[in-house]
DNA sequence: ATGACAATCAGAGATTGA
């Protein structure tokens, strides 16, 4: 990670992402996770609300702006604020016939304004098939979105729920998602490719060490054999990068009432 | 080899997820 410590004259800004899996399902664990994490920022994704359902009053209560881009069922983002928003805008470019609310981004006006990209990429399986098909082209997309975050030479970050696997190191068994739409070599290339366009990995940037995982299927015991998988990412501008100070996964929110099958994952920046 | 688990919509069981 960065070894240069954070600006004295900034407030650490604390951004989290994290796959509530319904929001109805964690009425209870989302709200006792931000009182005790106290993130500045929550991206939040697999909401399963519309926007008119989503239990804002919670969370302004709290102090949060909230921002929703929901469908009725499934998939669904949002972001919840404690510093002001702006330029608000939902669902990934390129693509006006993609009714899948998996996007939105806003900017978050700190100290430093940073604009934040919240997103939930598809699945992908079976692969191959027509839902492989859709993430592959997804992620093209979002390429070319990270290409124009990019060239603005701002902080900025896309974060979220990446259904990817990027490397080996991230399974407790690997060999058990070879031919998975996670973990496929396709899927992987995909993410590389826009990695190397400059971003840091967050994660990556702050801890090498193997098995830690944000996700772990409900069944089995996966969680208590630390059967995982690392598929929650921040992908930081290096004008962001300059600013990280930690990144950090609270696996112990796995282990509460009731939980998502994904944890939250933080990053601080002196910002 | 299969199912195991959870959530949603709907009001049973199919669909989706990873």
């Amino acid at each position: 990670m960065p070894r240069r410590p954070a600006r004295a004259t900034l407030t650490p800004m604390k951004i989290a992402t994290f796959n509530i899996n319904g929001i109805k399902a964690r009425i209870n664990a989302l709200p006792d996770w931000l009182d005790e994490a106290q993130p500045d920022v929550a991206l939040l994704q697999e909401i399963k609300s519309v926007d008119e359902a989503f239990p804002r009053e919670i969370f302004e209560d709290r102090g949060y702006q909230v921002e929703t881009h929901g469908q009725k069922g499934f998939n669904g983002v949002a972001i919840l604020s404690k510093l002001p928003l702006e330029d608000v805008t939902r669902g990934l470019p390129g693509d006006d016939t993609d009714e899948q609310a998996r996007w939105i981004e806003a900017t978050v006006m700190g100290e430093v304004p940073v604009r934040v990209c919240g997103l939930y990429l598809p699945n992908g399986n079976p692969a191959p098939g027509p839902k492989y098909d859709y993430k592959l082209s997804w992620m093209k997309r979002l390429e070319t979105r990270a290409n124009q975050l990019l060239s603005l030479e701002e902080p900025a970050l896309m974060a979220g729920d990446y259904n990817v696997i990027p490397s080996a190191i991230d399974a407790a068994r690997p060999d058990a998602w070879r031919d998975d739409a996670l973990f496929r070599p396709e899927t992987r290339e995909a993410f590389r490719r826009i990695v190397n366009l400059g971003f840091t990995e967050a994660f990556r940037a702050c801890n090498q060490l193997p098995e830690q995982y944000s996700f772990w299927d409900y069944q089995a015991g996966a969680f208590q054999r630390n059967d995982g998988i690392r598929i929650d990412h921040f992908l930081l501008t290096p004008q962001c990068a300059d600013l990280l100070t930690d990144c950090q996964i609270d696996a112990f929110a796995r282990a509460r009432e009731k939980p998502s099958d994904h944890v939250p994952v933080w990053v601080d920046l002196a910002a």
